[in-house]
DNA sequence: CGGAATCCGGCCCGATACTG
DNA sequence: CAGTATCGGGCCGGATTCCG
């Protein structure tokens, strides 16, 4: 919700193709997103849940990962399932929106890798 | 040179595709380097310095403007071109590779624009 | 003109403690 | 277990000033 307010601010500063990068910006970027997401992404026939992505994501607190996490939901990337039986469970998964994000990557990925050996090599 | 010592610290910790999607996040991202790359990549035969780029870049600060051409420029994006005939100037130009830039955000537009329709209209 | 130096408010984000 | 509340350090980034 906080991300479409702060792009909807921008409108009058920057043209349509502008602030649609950013809003990829935004939603890709941040420190844990895309990590989360391709962690999601990995385990799709696994039940993930919350203390589940604490624990495994290397360094991550919980106040961030919930942060980020509800940014995601947000953007229809992820799903948030509560269940109850006996103990409180959050399992959270990607959705098939989100796996259409990972594609959209590649060029990204490809890009920066010849760009590193370009800045390093000189 | 810090975006580069920084990547490199992050090796550990993440997978060599992360590591290039950051790459390409940090150097597309921020506040002000899309905009920057579009306005000397629209002005391409004109003489463009640094005080011209303060005044047409809505809202920018000088000390923004200088730090994001220093990385633009460390990242080969861009060039700086001093000349001191009486008065001294600083020209700032996009180069091939700057250029290379544009096409790969071209699916990022797309999918952005996408997107905010999508979370506008439910 | 093209910056660098300084001051300073704000927010990002980690650590800790607490609630349901 | 799944978060929220609070505190606090650090860095981002704006405003202003100064220098060559």
């Amino acid at each position: 919700m906080k991300i479409i307010v702060d792009n909807i601010e921008r409108e009058t500063t920057c043209g349509e193709e502008l602030r649609a990068m950013r809003d990829c910006l935004e939603i890709l970027g941040g420190k844990w997103k895309l990590m989360i997401l391709r962690y999601l992404n990995n385990r799709q026939h696994q039940d993930i849940h919350f203390k589940k992505l604490e624990r495994e994501i290397d360094g991550m607190s919980a106040k961030m990962l919930s942060k980020q996490l509800k940014e995601l939901e947000t953007n229809l990337l992820i799903t948030r399932t509560v269940t109850d039986d006996n103990q409180l469970m959050v399992f959270y998964a990607i959705t098939e929106y989100g796996k259409s994000v990972t594609p959209l990557t590649e060029n990204l990925v490809e890009w920066g890798i010849k760009h590193r050996k370009k800045i390093i090599e000189g």
